[in-house]
DNA sequence: CCCCAAGCTGTGATTTCTCTGAGAAACCCC
DNA sequence: GGGGTTTCTCAGAGAAATCACAGCTTGGGG
């Protein structure tokens, strides 16, 4: 078991960081290349050390030298069922939470007790938010402690429970819708910094979305509607650039 | 049917310890290695220290070295019969509870008999919140457990309690069937954090329910029915999150 | 100061999600 | 075995969310 702690990276974010100060370790798995790859590429962004696999054995090997904090595992392999390699994996690494990676229409498809022990899963095409939001929740809490705090996101005036889904502004609670609050989250995950709408869409809508770019425009509008209505605006826009947020004051 | 949500943790909730502060230690014997997957994750999750076995000798041996609080215990394994192993782990560990696992079918009679002396029995296929729960009474009971931690459940004005199961709302009482309370334990256990779909299907639902995910739906109408009829609604839908459960009032 | 690209937002079509009534089947207790 | 209870499927209604589109606004470069 890992127990984990936070601390505060220069750019305000606040990192997941082993016991010793060492990055979390996370195991990806799947066949796809493509999607180890988006995912590689994403977690390393958190700063996650990141190791992956393509198939059962790979997995169980990796994950015994590699001793990942959290293992990202595709249900669907060439070589041996999903299952099969969750057994292994506890084997070895009784405590490692998994979050296991399922086709939608998998719906009967076993699922069943997977998330039993505090693991998680997410259907694909997934967003690359929510495959992050979920692993920074089982890390955590696999730790020892659980702070709830960490589960709170805090920008000026402006909550964002990761728990409950609540969001509040002045104390006032918002309710926003999924796509919505996926958004915010995005957006208070990194505050003062400007997000691409290219980013945007690519972290918030899943891999495979193929509408129009506009979303972001109407979603970002559709925020402001419920965070800013009325308020000192936190949301802005930077021509050509992007959005970003910030504390009101300042 | 899957999409935001957040997996189930023991949040604020409080746990069984040992006199010493060391985490209850229990034994899994069950000679299909699925289940005895399904519940160690389970268990380990509650905080619980486990060991597996996967026949009646194993189950001996690891009881005498790892001298567990409480045992979780097949009665059909492939080389003695349950009632053999419940005597040798009785010479070791007379006072040690039993969680007796039998198939649906099984002579319910000589079950009887054995849950006499304050151990307990689930039938196959469980539930997961089901087992837990059981497991949790009979450590609670057998003074393993450090504190006489309250078996009640308490949100708001709503309270249930895990052994009379009793369930009040401002003091009325309510009658839930075995489903609906089930659904409302895994709620209360997780105040104010959103539970899919999914996950409860997990957890209330028996690991094999091969069913319409519309269940969770369903009995959440006839929760509502029983414990918000008329009153500030406590039951929570997100859309395209789940379902959480929170005091009325905030 | 004008113009155009970039951004914003109203409208409404479409899709998705949720709730719930009705009824079949299983279950349970006498 | 029978009647009440419980569980669950199915399907339809309704609500909510998502998104495309298009016209309007805005900002800033020239």
């Amino acid at each position: 078991m890992v127990s984990t702690m936070t601390t505060t990276s220069p750019q305000g974010r606040t990192e997941l960081l082993r016991p010793d100060g060492s990055p979390v370790r996370v195991l990806v798995v799947d066949d796809e290349l493509s999607i180890t790859e988006l995912l590689s590429m994403a977690l390393r962004y958190e700063g996650w050390q990141i190791r992956s696999a393509g198939d059962g054995h790979g997995a169980v090997q990796a994950a015994r030298e590699f001793r990942p904090d959290a293992v990202v595992l595709d249900m669907m392999l060439p070589d041996m069922d999903g299952l099969s390699v969750l057994g292994r994996l506890r084997r070895d690494l009784p405590d490692v939470p998994v979050l296991f990676l399922t086709a939608k229409d998998a719906v009967e498809d076993r699922i069943a007790g997977l998330t039993a022990g505090g693991d998680d899963y997410v259907t694909k095409p997934f967003s690359l938010e929510e495959v992050v939001a979920r692993l920074r929740g089982l890390i955590r809490r696999s730790g020892a402690a659980d702070r709830r705090s960490d589960s709170v996101l805090v920008v000026g005036d402006l909550t964002l429970d990761e728990d409950s889904h609540e969001v509040t502004r002045g104390g006032d609670g918002i309710h926003l819708t999924a796509t919505e609050f996926e958004l915010l989250r995005f957006l208070m995950r990194n505050p003062r910094r400007v997000l691409s709408k290219a980013q945007i869409l690519d972290r918030v809508w899943s891999y495979d979305f193929g509408g129009q770019a506009n979303v972001v425009e109407l979603y970002i509008s559709y925020l402001r509607r419920k965070i800013d209505a009325g308020r000192e605006p936190m949301i802005h826009t930077r021509r050509g650039a992007g959005y970003l947020i910030k504390p009101a004051v300042s």
